[in-house]
RNA sequence: GGGCGCGUAGCUCAGUUGGUCAGAGCACCUCGCUUACACCGAGGGGGUCGCCCGUUCGAGUCGGGCCGCGCCCACCA
């Protein structure tokens, strides 16, 4: 071995730039792609969302995947470590309106010369076609991407830089369509006209899972319905009184004596002197109100329940807007006792929001003396489409479900096959595909997105076939058919009687996420890698999208593979503020990463980042990374001192305490390497550092001493002791702090830390187990105790530690004395102490006399 | 209403099968510039381990019941 060249200053200032550069230089990082499976460790990395920036979020929990990534590629796996960019989708869509002024309109022309407005927050929203408006979409987000991929390698991520890919890219489109059409071919896929969740804001279908409740004030209305057939009537309460045209039936529960004169008669709503049917359903709550509920078509998913088990009719007054819609009072569907009332009332309603037709309503209700009491203000909980800004509705359109409810115990049982980090997290999954209540709507009418590679024949009279889907064949994909032109039709053809029209929607978001392993593995045209690579050992992710990002692609994976799609779901927390609220994006950005990582250097922060556990949401906390510059700080120091050219490196380990040393160094390896296998970095960390401070604090103090003493075995046995110990320390950490450890390793050893085997027992070269193995080591620690007296006796004499000690007396059990015997003179040196006597004991203490001072 | 997690020093948290488990770091106070390190070192004070019952020779550690916090789900007329 080449002498160690260290630095006399050793700083941990500029070692991010000086080895990110020389990873990317070497190709430290690169995937292996000709090693066998089993020596392949592949990681289905999340593709953050490219809408804006990275959070701190984002630098907590990629850390822990980093981590385990090192940590593997130091066992000698090839390490499949991809980056996404998810950058298709709503997100993107809102942040290039904002950013550019724009809209888009897909009725507007294709304009190849198109420049976004200069000043964008003056005008209206420029309407602009949809191929101008996905190319500003790509345009912003691919200088988002390139600021990602900085900050990334600023912190360390060990990501293959040469395999990236982006949600909205044409391979991800390929996979995306091709799983579709393959899910449309086994009738795993299919499109239905029906009551569908609808956010009247982006005007797009949204899935159960992208729902989200929040706490509204609203209040609670008691409304009179007349009997049809005499005297009397009825009495209910809603919430949504605007909805009071679209009622369709009264239920009461089957058992509720109060109602059940009432159940199977008619009664007539309010102002529109409609008749509708009081019925029965066992899901009505009797506690709730008058017992009595209304049903319309359609106010909320129960209303949905009971429309669909009841065989209601329909009468829909919500459009898409999220307006009133005209309606045709008196015809058939509308039919009115009094058709001209009806008429005027919904006239007043016809055109407006649901706000206004709510406040509306309230007003005829009271003017009729149909409304009985005030209101009462009530708050409660009102869904939302989790990017939305008004309550999602429920409208009738067509769209494309994938089939869910169907596998839902396949799924369960994948669920349990997957080993999950930590083991609890799987009831949040469980959980949520038990509580599943329809299939997964998966087409969104939005624009940057992946669209359905589908067209639609039109007959002789115009009508557009739905039940008669084209499919393009598969070299052709990916296909936009709205642009793209089926096999057997000319483009002029497209919306034309005996011609096509293809479909105009795009996919939701999760639907090409869920395909991550299959599109970062190369699923669709590198079979060679995707063997290799699939089924993936690692699914690292956070806890709130366990119920869409982790579900759909176990989901996409058994319908479309059969398999698993991991072996492993390694679940993080959230980074908290020090209130404990879920760190916000208002705050993120206050703290920006790349801040962080300039201020406290990317060890230190990922120190912080590593010292939240698996799963467990954790505080923001300057403080620790400040406590890893700290370490970090140390190893750069520990190191200096164990390569210090002064004693030649000896051959054997003669010493007692160089021995113990190793042992305990041993139990360290055996630990982290324990934890990791758990995917318990934070364990890991916790015994190695730990570990780390003592081997400073009194290892290398009881040694220093002999080490000083110039040619002899001793010296050289430490020497040696501290090397070997020395190289295990910089590779145990070196997953959680990669730019010193490399700086460190770079001083004294060939190649990068981070390709250098992990540590193991058997390379410590431990000499002597057994009970003379046992009393080194009690021999090592029987002198730290004793060391840490007299330090405690210098500091309280106020003395300086190197101040002479003329008399130490140990009291101490016969066993551990003996020991001792072992590290007497290490322990003399250390403490400077002239006279070491033992005394038997029960229970341990030391006496310490100082010496007197020279003067 | 159901599920999951959490409640240990002022703060952030370790305590894996019950028996030196009452700990660490930070913060605070005192001392010390000793040839790895002042981006440091040595030392100190500080907690009836949320509460109540049980199991046990013995319980932060197991069981039951409360209380509080967080998250997820359901309900939300």
């Amino acid at each position: 071995m080449a002498s160690p060249i260290v630095p006399e200053r050793p700083t941990l200032d500029g070692l991010e730039a000086k080895w990110s550069a020389a990873w990317e230089d070497s190709g430290t990082y690169s995937f292996d792609r000709s090693a066998p499976r089993e020596r392949v460790f592949s990681i289905d990395t999340p593709p953050p969302t490219v809408s804006g920036s990275l959070h701190v979020g984002h630098v907590f929990s990629y850390t822990h995947t980093d981590a385990v990534a090192r940590y593997q590629r130091m066992r000698g796996m090839a390490v499949f470590y991809p980056m996404g960019w998810d950058d298709n989708g709503l997100p993107t869509e809102r942040r290039v309106q904002n950013h550019y002024g724009v809209r888009c309109d897909p009725s507007v022309p294709y304009n190849p010369a198109f420049e976004p407005p200069v000043d964008p927050s003056e005008k209206e929203p420029v309407a602009v076609s949809r191929p101008n408006f996905v190319a500003l979409c790509l345009q912003l987000t691919d200088s988002d991407e390139r600021a990602f991929e900085e900050l990334w390698r600023t912190l360390g991520l060990s990501v293959d830089w040469s395999m990236t890919y982006t949600t909205i890219g044409a391979a991800a489109q390929r996979v995306s369509q091709r799983s579709f059409l393959g899910l449309l071919a086994r009738g795993e896929a299919y499109q239905l006209e029906a009551p569908t969740l609808w956010d009247v804001d982006f005007r797009t279908a949204v899935a159960q899972a992208e729902l989200e409740d929040r706490e509204r004030p609203g209040a609670m209305h008691r409304v009179r319905f007349a009997r049809a057939d005499g005297d009397g009537g009825a009495l209910i309460e809603t919430t949504r009184p605007e909805l009071i045209a679209a009622c369709v039936a009264l239920l009461a529960h089957p058992d509720d004596e109060r109602h059940r004169e009432l159940v199977g008669r008619e009664v007539r709503t309010p102002l529109f002197a409609t008749r509708v049917p009081v019925m029965t359903h066992a899901a009505v709550e009797r506690e709730k109100g008058t017992g009595l509920v209304m049903v319309c078509t359609f106010g909320d998913v129960t209303d949905v329940t009971w429309w669909r088990e009841l065989g209601l009719p329909v009468r829909s007054v919500l459009g898409l807007d999220g307006r009133l819609l005209e309606v045709p009072w008196g015809a058939p569907g509308w039919e009115s006792e009094d058709p001209e009332r009806a008429r005027a009332s919904y006239a007043e309603l016809a055109g407006a929001t649901i706000n206004q037709a709510r406040r509306r309503m309230v007003e005829m209700l009271a003017a009729s003396g149909d409304l009985v009491g005030d209101p009462q203000p009530v708050s409660r909980a009102v869904k939302f489409f989790e990017k939305g800004d008004r309550p999602v509705e429920i409208v009738t359109s067509r769209q494309w479900f994938i089939r869910t409810i169907d596998h839902a115990d396949e799924l369960i049982a994948r669920g349990r096959e997957l080993q999950w980090h930590p083991p609890y997290m799987r009831a949040r999954f469980e959980d949520w595909v038990e509580g599943l209540n329809g299939d997964w709507c998966v087409s969104r009418q939005r624009f940057f997105g992946v669209p359905f590679p589908i067209w639609y024949p039109i007959d002789g009279s115009g009508t557009v076939l739905y039940d008669q889907p084209i499919a393009p064949t598969p070299e052709r994909l990916p296909v936009d058919p709205s642009t793209d032109v089926p096999d057997g039709y000319a483009p002029e053809q497209r919306g034309r009687p005996g011609g096509f029209a293809g479909d105009p929607d795009v996919m939701d978001t999760w639907a090409t996420s869920s395909l991550t392993p299959q599109i970062a593995g190369g699923a669709d045209e590198d079979r060679e890698l995707f063997e290799r690579v699939f089924p993936m050992d690692v699914r690292p992710q956070a806890h709130d999208i366990i119920r869409t990002w982790l579900f759909t692609t176990i989901l996409r994976s058994q319908l479309d593979e059969g398999v698993l799609p991991w072996r492993h779901a390694a679940i993080s927390g959230w980074v908290l503020d020090p209130d404990r609220k879920k760190m916000s994006k208002s705050k993120g950005n206050v703290v920006t990463p790349m801040h962080l990582l300039e201020e406290h250097g990317a060890d230190a922060v990922r120190y912080w980042a590593v010292k939240g556990r698996p799963g467990a949401d954790t505080t923001f906390d300057a403080q620790q990374m400040k406590v890893g510059r700290r370490l970090a700080v140390k190893l750069l120091n520990a190191s200096k001192f164990a390569l210090a050219d002064l004693p030649p490196e000896g051959r054997a380990l003669t010493q007692p305490l160089d021995r113990a040393l190793l042992a305990r160094v041993a139990q360290v390896v055996d630990e982290a390497t324990r934890s990791f296998e758990e995917y318990d970095y934070t364990r890991s960390l916790d015994r190695t550092e730990e570990a780390f401070w003592w081997y400073c604090d009194y290892y290398l103090e009881l040694v220093k001493g002999r080490r000083y003493e110039g040619a002899t075995d001793g010296a050289a046995s430490a020497s040696r002791a501290l090397r070997i110990s020395l190289s295990a320390f910089q590779r145990l950490l070196a997953p959680f702090l990669p730019f010193v450890c490399e700086e460190v390793w770079s001083w004294w050893q060939p190649g990068s830390v981070h390709r250098a085997s992990w540590p193991e027992v058997g390379e410590l070269g431990l000499e002597c187990a057994g009970a003379e193995g046992a009393r080194e080591l009690l021999a090592l620690e029987v002198a730290a105790d004793v060391l840490r007296e007299v330090r405690k006796a210098k500091s309280q004499a106020r003395m300086p530690m190197r101040a002479p000690v003329a008399r130490v007396v140990v009291h101490d059990s016969p066993t551990r004395l003996q020991a001792l015997e072992l590290g007497r003179g290490d322990l003399a040196n250390a403490g400077t102490i002239a006279s070491i006597e033992c005394q038997p004991a029960v229970e341990f203490s030391v006496e310490v006399e100082l010496a007197q001072s020279a003067d």
